[in-house]
DNA sequence: CAAGTTATCAATTGATCTATTGAATAACAA
DNA sequence: TTGTTATTCAATAGATCAATTGATAACTTG
C-alpha cells in the first residue's frame, strides 16, 4: 500500500461523516433528534416519511457514528451522538446560513414577516431582574427531554387558552426549536396580536444548551 | 408551496454544504488550501490527479461558498473562503478521528510509530523562558503563507544540511500541517537519530492559527 | 500573430445514492 | 400459539455523482 493510498484512507474515512451531512432528509432527522431523542415511528411520522425510508437513514447516521440506538422494547430510540455531533450541526448550519443567501431567503418566506428578537445576554440579565417571563412553547416531550432554566413551557396550540397563566406587567420572552422553527415566531405574532409585549429569543434551545456546557471546541485534547 | 415544501428548501441548501464535504477528493483539496492558497495547477500536482477533475472539484467547492477564487494572471488561486470554513473542517476533522477508530489505525499506519507530543500550553510557557527552539518543517511557500510566531522555517529535506543552525543546548519542536501530515513526526525522528532532544507539536499550523483568533464559534451573531 | 500555459467545459461511462415496495424479524400481549 | 406493533432487510428503478477524455477559452510570451 503506498503512502498516498494510505492518506486516502484518511479522507475516505472523514468522508463517510460528510456524506451523512448529504442530504435533506438526514439534516432533517438531526434537527429533530437535537431537541431530544426518539424513536423511528415518531421520526418518520413528523418529518413525514415512509418508515422504512426513515429507518434506512437513521442506520445510515448510525454508521457514521453520528446517532445511538437504545431499544425500548418494542421499538428503538435514537439520539444523538454526543455533543460534538451536535455542535458540528449547528456549526454546519449557521455557516451555511452566513454563506448562502438562499437559505436565509427561504428562511424568510417559511418564517413569514420578522419579529422582534432579543439576544442571549440580554434575556439573562432581564431575568435575574425579573421582569421578563421566557415561554417554551415547543411541544410538551420536548420541553421534558430539556429546556432552558427558569422557562415554562406553554406548547404553541395551548397558547391562546393559558394566556392567563402570563403575568401581565411582564414582557414575554418565546423561544423554540431553532431557526428553522416557527413556533416562536408565532407565538410572538399572537401575543402581539393579543395586546401583550413580546419577543423571540434568537436562539433555539440546543444553541442555548451546547454555550451553556462549551465542548472543547476543535482543538485535539 | 406547502409549509413542508418550503422547511426542505432550507435543508437542501444545507445539504449542499454537506455535499462538499463528502468527497474524499474534496476533503484533500480543503486540508491543501488550509496551509496556503493555490492555484488549480498547484493543486492538481499535490494531490496526484487530473487538472480537470481537479478544477471540478473547486467549482463544487465554490458552488457551496467553500472557497474563494481570483484569477492571477494566467492561473486562478483558489482559498478557503473563511475561518468559519476552516473552523468547519477542524471540527468535522476532529470529531470524525475521536468517533472512528478507524480513521486512527489509518493514521496510525500512514504516520509511522508515535514519536513524543508537546502540547500548546506548554509550548508556549517554554518559548517565553527560551529553553526550546520551534521549527517549522512545511515547504517554504507554506511558512511563506503564515506560520507561527517565533517559528523558523526549515523544510523537511534540508534538514540534515541545517542541523548546526539549531542551538545544540535547546530541545527542538517541529510542527507542520497537522495530524494527516507525516512531516513533523518525520522530522523529529531524524533529529533524534542525529542526536537532539525533540518533540513534535500536537497541533499543526491551522489549528494554532484558529485557536488565536478565536471565531464567534457556532453562536449566531 | 503563432505557440504554449492554465483553466474550464462537455460528454461519456461506471459507480453510488435515494426512495419505494413487500417480505422478514423482534418484542410483546392476549 | 397467534396476532399486533415497531423496525429492519432485500430488491429494484431512477437519480445523482465521479473520473476520464478530448475540446475550448483566456491569457502570455516569443
Amino acid at each position: 500500500m503506498s503512502s498516498h493510498q494510505r492518506k486516502n484512507v484518511l479522507f475516505e474515512a472523514i468522508a463517510l461523516m460528510g456524506k451523512a451531512f448529504a442530504s435533506p432528509r438526514r439534516l432533517e432527522l438531526i434537527d429533530l433528534l437535537a431537541q431530544a431523542p426518539r424513536t423511528v415511528d415518531e421520526l418518520a411520522r413528523t418529518s413525514d416519511q415512509s418508515t422504512a425510508n426513515t429507518s434506512q437513514h437513521l442506520q445510515a447516521l448510525h454508521g457514521a457514528g453520528m446517532v445511538t440506538r437504545t431499544r425500548e422494547g418494542t421499538s428503538v430510540r435514537y439520539a444523538l451522538a454526543g455533543d460534538e455531533v451536535l455542535s458540528l450541526w449547528l456549526a454546519l448550519r449557521d455557516v451555511s446560513v452566513a454563506r448562502l443567501g438562499e437559505v436565509e431567503r427561504a428562511a424568510r418566506d417559511y418564517l413569514g414577516e420578522d419579529v422582534e428578537v432579543i439576544g442571549r445576554d440580554e434575556l439573562i440579565t432581564r431575568l435575574r431582574t425579573g421582569d421578563v417571563v421566557l415561554v417554551d412553547v415547543r411541544p410538551g416531550e420536548e420541553y421534558a427531554a430539556g429546556h432552558i432554566e427558569g422557562a415554562r413551557s406553554i406548547p404553541l396550540d395551548e397558547l391562546q387558552e393559558r394566556l392567563a397563566e402570563l403575568p401581565a406587567d411582564c414582557e414575554v420572552v418565546a423561544y423554540c426549536r431553532g431557526p428553522f422553527c416557527a413556533y416562536a415566531h408565532d407565538a410572538v405574532r399572537r401575543l402581539k396580536a393579543m395586546g401583550r409585549s413580546a419577543r423571540r429569543l434568537e436562539e433555539g434551545w440546543p444553541d442555548w444548551r451546547l454555550a451553556d456546557t462549551p465542548t472543547n471546541h476543535h482543538r485535539p485534547e
